[in-house]
RNA sequence: GCCGCGAUGGUGGAAUCGGUAGACACGAAGGACUUAAAAUCCUUUGGCUAUUGUAGCUGUGCGGGUUCAAGUCCCGCUCGCGGUACCA
């Protein structure tokens, strides 16, 4: 019988979901494992054959975890809300909801014709309102809370409200904005407005004015993960600096736990590493520095503490407000001319353009350590947004200030013996150092530096500028506050509205508050995000419900926040509700939470390394602090998965001609080299009749063909239509069926490696799944031989060890192997295609079933248990030891296989070979590695 | 610039703890079956040298080192990929 793939996989697929048989429970005797994929965006142009990858290899991981007897929750759903969908609605007027219900049903279909084992019943879509109700909750949460650094966790802010009353808070120990300090009365004495104000400044969500990336082109503001080198990550639109309000989210409050929460969980180093430095803690020192003939005073942060005695100038940020106090009036109109210069400047400018540029304020610091006068500049290389805005310079150990001072001609001082800094500064934080003081100048106080070493140096100022009061011991984060507005329509509605320009929440048994309908998706005329155009878009404040625009009067009735919430909003908290998503009243219920916990195995690609992983990260540990949920790190176990790239083909018209040449014969000719459909070509070889019908330009095309065949170059590229490289999965599934696909993209290399697509070789997995279903006719009730029970407990072994350590591609060659052993032996008895049939299931799910049911079993094959590897069938009668003389002459000695290391060793020495290389003289050295080799040192 | 990862046949890749490098697959060449083709099966396939079987040399980006033994460990480079960037 013919390996009939289209009847048996659609046929099975039908089984699965009419019987539910991956729908999953909440509880149970068996042990829970979570395996989850990235949720994916749907997107207009459908799966490509880059997707699955990651989703074949969990649902591999899922189905064996299953086999094994754990009780597996393997969602799936869709990050639904986003930029494309509500682009192309400007575009084309289709509502983003339309579209995007498409676009789901679109990947739905594509995803089950490759035979996941998603319980469907999960699937969450963040622009669901019964979804979006809980980022929504979340977010009200947030601005409800205040981050002690006390207890290290959120805290309601009517703790905070209680704090202030008694005692101002000059002793609150909180992640904050920057605030003047108050005392009791003075708080107790405010107006409510005021006193909101200032609890703006503590709460986790928060509104503020922010310097934000707003690309004109899409009409909204980016993250700093959706920007990359002063384009849009989407679209790649120019983007610049604005500052605007906006909601904030006070991420930084828990870089701390950000930084330590890694060590706990078993990512890769090199994600670690990635995330390390985004989050960037640095440890260093503040110091004041006084104004000369002023009684101002201004703080700046180093981590070269150490370094202070060769300050030769300082810096401050153009955007510092010390600018304005510093500038004397006859640098006044210098001043002014390089701010506007710097404001007018993108961010994109900026980094293309690295010239030394900046300008002298009038006044100058004095060096607390030296007591010597240094100027203060003004340049754009200091940023307002990092430490104190300010610094001191060191041009002799800082690259920025180095070439500052030579643009400018300022002094450089070396601080370290030998350094040699006449063309670059000396960066390194090692050596000796020297000149702290200098000698023979009069020191100016008690801090000696010379002859200690950097670090001992860096650890004697701390300690000096602590106990002298000049400054304090300060660590400092790169991780900055995400901005949490979005001026457009596709996205999360805020729960918010506006009394007297101050926000309030809409009471929590109102939520969610749906998005409204509109019927333009730009901005309004006035400029507003395009919830401006919405009619029912204000808040009844007595009555708790939506109300008409025109009815606003600011008394009763109140206008609504017009952002929405950005992409991250939906996708930060989607692995709690796949436990629990029919829950109206959480969430996620207590128990669903208890039960299921965290992720064990979270796949998906490092695209998210700072995004995503992130705010995830961040939004689980502030609802862990409200109790809501039991673990504060969602993703215990993560794996990326690689990139598959494109791999386009080519062919090479003769310049000025309708003829092809093939790729080994066009150095004959003047060429020119032209992208061809991959799906046109088969092991690059082109077909060229269906060339001929692509394109109606090609329809005459003649060739120069090699061996009666056109070649075709090829490249690895991006997989995108412009390159036509693009390789659907359907097209795949229908051509060889989806336990084919599944197989043959394990195969392609390791999971975590990027790699092109290239269909040449699909034949062979293919090849093998006909020949494994070959197999399975004429089964018979013999008993196993001894070799053929070597054969199935060795790929036993190997196959568990695999899956285990996520290498699935050498797993497939490891089936090739045990099917291409077990049919050398003519094997056809049921004890071992049986177990042969599960432990194959979780690759290849559809043939599995299929052959299951073949063996006469009615239950489904993901029912039955995963095989164990009993290791008595793997032992050897016999081993062959290769002998080696030093390396260089060998030959291969037979040897029973539980022979000791020493009866070896005497074999070995008393074989007639080893006594002819001998030749009477003993060996020096004699090693055996048991059961491998034994090797003999002349 | 900094951080991380990688480099193995014509191609994708294997070698899991330092132990016979090139598993498995593709491609290619030759053969069997066939009127023929497709499909299937068999043989060969890192390079070089000679050869009937076979043998010898060489070989994991480059240069050194440790070791009886190195693709694997150490030092110094080259190239490629990914992330990040005036973060003081």
């Amino acid at each position: 019988m013919e390996y009939n793939f289209k009847e048996i996989e659609k046929k099975w697929q039908q089984y699965w979901k009419d019987n539910a048989i991956y729908s999953v429970e909440n509880g149970g005797d068996k042990p829970k494992f979570y395996v989850l994929d990235m949720f994916p965006y749907p997107s207009g142009a459908g799966l490509h054959v880059g997707h699955p990858l990651g989703y074949i290899a969990s649902d591999i991981y899922s189905r064996y975890k299953r086999l094994q007897g754990f009780n597996v929750l393997h969602p799936m759903g869709f990050d639904a809300y986003g930029l494309p969908a509500e682009q192309y609605a400007i575009q084309t007027g289709q509502h983003p909801a339309v579209t995007t219900e498409k676009n789901i049903a679109r990947y739905c279909e594509q995803l089950n014709k490759i035979g996941f084992c998603y319980d469907w019943n999960r699937e969450v879509r963040t622009c669901d309102a019964d979804y979006y109700k809980w980022t929504q909750w979340a977010f009200q949460k947030m601005f409800s809370h205040w981050y002690s650094c006390e207890v290290n966790a959120a805290r309601p802010i009517s703790e905070l409200i209680e704090i202030f009353s008694k005692q101002g808070n000059a002793e609150v120990q909180a992640a904050q904005s920057e605030t003047p300090t108050f005392t009791a009365e003075e708080w107790n004495s405010w107006d409510d407005k005021r006193q909101q104000e200032m609890l703006m400044n503590y709460r986790i969500a928060y509104l503020a004015d922010t310097k934000v990336n707003w690309c004109p082109k899409l009409g909204c503001v980016l993250a700093n993960d959706e920007v990359s080198e002063g384009l849009s990550v989407r679209g790649g639109y120019p983007v610049e600096q604005r500052v605007m309000r906006q909601w904030s989210l006070r991420v930084s409050a828990y870089a701390q736990r950000l930084l330590e929460g890694l060590d706990t969980i078993d990512w890769t180093d090199s994600l670690k590493e990635t995330q390390k430095n985004w989050i960037g803690r640095s440890e260093g020192t503040e110091v004041q520095f006084k104004v000369k003939d002023s009684d101002m005073e201004f703080t700046i942060f180093t981590t070269r503490a150490d370094t202070i005695f060769g300050v030769t100038f300082m810096v401050l940020a153009p955007e510092s407000e010390l600018v304005a106090k510093l500038t004397k009036p006859e640098c006044a109109e210098a001043v002014e001319a390089y701010l506007e210069r710097t404001k007018k400047r993108t961010e994109r400018e900026r980094i293309s353009d690295r010239s030394v540029t900046g300008v002298f304020s009038g006044s100058y610091a004095i060096n607390p350590f030296t007591g010597e006068e240094v100027p203060i500049w003004i340049s754009d290389y200091v940023l307002a947004g990092y430490g104190t805005g300010a610094i001191m310079a060191v041009p002799a150990h800082d690259s920025r200030d180095y070439a500052f001072a030579k643009q400018f001609n300022l002094p450089i001082i070396p601080l370290i013996e030998g350094c040699d800094v006449s063309n670059e500064s000396y960066d390194a934080k090692d050596g000796i150092v020297c000149n702290s003081p200098k000698a023979g100048v009069e020191p100016y106080c008690d801090l000696m530096l010379n002859g200690l070493t950097v670090k001992e140096a860096i650890a004697a100022t701390k300690k000096y500028v602590e106990s002298h009061n000049l400054g304090r011991v300060k660590v400092n984060y790169r991780l900055r506050d995400a901005v949490f507005s979005r001026q457009r329509y596709w996205g999360e509605p805020f729960p918010v509205y506006y009394k007297d320009g101050m926000p309030y929440m809409i009471p929590e048994n109102c939520l969610p508050l749906e998005l409204p309908k509109v019927d333009k998706f730009l901005p309004t005329e006035s400029g507003e995000p395009p919830l401006g155009h919405a009619k029912l878009w204000a808040w009844n404040e007595a009555e708790a419900t939506l109300a008409d625009v025109a009815e606003i009067d600011n008394k009763n009735i109140f206008p609504l926040e017009l952002c929405t919430m950005p992409g991250f909003a939906g996708s930060s908290a989607y692995f709690l509700r796949y436990m629990d998503n029919k829950n109206g009243d959480a969430l996620v219920g207590k128990t669903a939470n208890e039960y299921w916990k965290n992720v064990d195995l979270y796949i998906g690609g490092t695209e998210h390394a700072t995004g995503h992983l992130i705010y995830s990260r961040f939004w689980n540990k502030f609802l862990f602090d409200l109790g809501v949920i039991c673990k504060d790190e969602p993703f215990q176990k993560l794996i990326n998965q690689g990139m598959i790239q494109g791999r386009s083909n080519f062919v090479y018209r003769v310049v000025g001609t309708n003829k092809f040449v093939s790729l080994n014969l066009k150095d004959e000719y003047e060429t020119q080299q032209i992208h061809v459909d991959v799906n046109l070509v088969a092991n690059d070889v082109l077909d060229i009749e269906r060339f001929r019908n692509w394109m109606p330009e090609y329809k005459d095309a003649e060739f120069i063909l090699e061996n009666g065949k056109y070649v075709c170059g090829w490249a690895v590229e991006k997989m995108s239509k412009s390159m036509f490289n693009v390789v659907n999965p359907d097209d795949i599934v229908e051509r060889y069926g989806a336990d084919t696909l599944r197989f043959y993209e394990m195969f392609l290399g390791p999971l975590e490696q990027s790699k092109p697509w290239d269909t040449n070789g699909i034949d062979g997995v293919h090849r093998f799944l006909r020949r494994l279903w070959a197999m399975y006719e004429n089964v018979s009730e013999e008993q196993p031989s001894a070799e053929e029970l070597k054969t199935l407990h060795k790929t036993i072994k190997k196959i568990t060890f695999d899956i285990e350590h996520f290498s699935f591609n050498t797993s497939v060659s490891a089936f090739m192997i045990c099917q291409n052993e077990l049919s050398q032996l003519k094997c056809n008895k049921r004890a071992i295609l049986e177990p042969l049939a599960v432990l194959i299931a979780p690759f290849a799910p559809h043939i599995a079933e299929e052959l299951w049911h073949r063996l006469g079993n009615d239950t489904t094959v993901c029912d039955a248990t995963f095989p164990i590897c009993n290791e008595e069938y793997l032992i050897e009668s016999s081993v062959k030891y290769p002998i080696s003389f030093n390396g260089k002459v060998r030959f291969t000695l037979e040897m029973p296989a539980d022979m000791s290391k020493e009866d070896v060793e005497k074999t070995a020495l008393a074989n007639e070979q080893t006594q002819k290389y001998l030749d009477g003289k003993s060996p020096r050295k004699v090693i055996v590695v048991p059961g491998k080799i034994v090797n003999i040192v002349l």
